[in-house]
DNA sequence: TTACAACCTACAGTCGTTGTAGCTTCAAGA
DNA sequence: TCTTGAAGCTACAACGACTGTAGGTTGTAA
């Protein structure tokens, strides 16, 4: 019953290399899976899931360190609730940080392309849009 | 009238290293500034701007490669619409697949910590919510 | 006018990954 | 059953995007 995964069908559902997979297990984000006769990794759907959401957050730009950080919460139901309250809202209010900027650079790209289908690109503000230093200073001092 | 900026105040306002911008300047993705009588660098708004829009997509997970190609559309206006069109299609697609994916994570932490404010971590699901495979697969291949 | 922060170049080190070499294992068809 | 080619293994070097350090210079404010 149990699914079993090569290191190769992870790797193509993860979007990344087999060796970033390895990579994962060397330094410990991903737990050592079982082997096979002929030394092979052996992954399940729980590994799969852990890879999954370390592709995305990866993506989404988050480091090693604090995928880490909120991966230890799942690990362990023993942490205090204040831990995971801290770490969950810092990472929440980052996460939502993110959603903004992304909204306004889909909003500049739109009328790019919007523009685009008239004739001329000759004023793109997509740079005055995602400069918008309040953002950064939104994140850096988050309205508490 | 127009504004001067240091490397220093550039750094502060980009929220990087002094490193950093001299990199950028390196590779080509800032213009080399003017210098002053002392050969120290000067900056003006557009320079910020430029920088801003970097850090903005870089903290958003993009690569310098891509972040080079979205410049240089902006930078030369002479572009056919096509290709415009097509790197800016590209683009928008991924910044929606990750405003999507930004979202589920940010329902998820809001659970964690709705539930937490109870008492118990006990059943995080948050890697469930983040491994979610079809977001992969539709980025891979997006629907046209 | 000095003292100290901020700048300069040049280069080494780090993080997260990707590539390469040289070998072994697995699976599918002759 | 044999073989052959794709996929796996370890170990290690190289890459992209920074970040740190050394050793020196400039800018500014008391």
């Amino acid at each position: 019953m149990a699914e079993r995964y090569s290191i190769g069908q992870m790797a193509r559902i993860g979007n990344c290399k087999v060796q970033t997979i390895r990579y994962y297990e060397q330094i410990g984000l991903l737990p050592e899976p079982e082997r096979s006769a002929g030394n092979q990794r052996i992954y399940n759907r729980a590994h799969m899931n852990r890879l999954g959401f370390i592709r995305h957050s990866r993506e989404l730009g988050f480091s090693l360190d604090r995928i880490k950080e909120i991966l230890a919460l799942t690990d362990d139901p023993s942490h205090s609730c204040e831990t995971v309250d801290q770490i969950a809202r810092r990472h929440l209010l980052e996460v939502e940080s993110r959603i903004k900027r992304l909204q306004s650079m889909r909003k500049e790209l739109k009328r790019m392309i919007d523009r685009c289908s008239g004739n001329k690109v000759a004023d793109c503000r997509i740079i005055e849009a995602l400069s918008n230093h309040q953002l950064c200073l939104s994140e850096r001092h988050p309205p508490e």
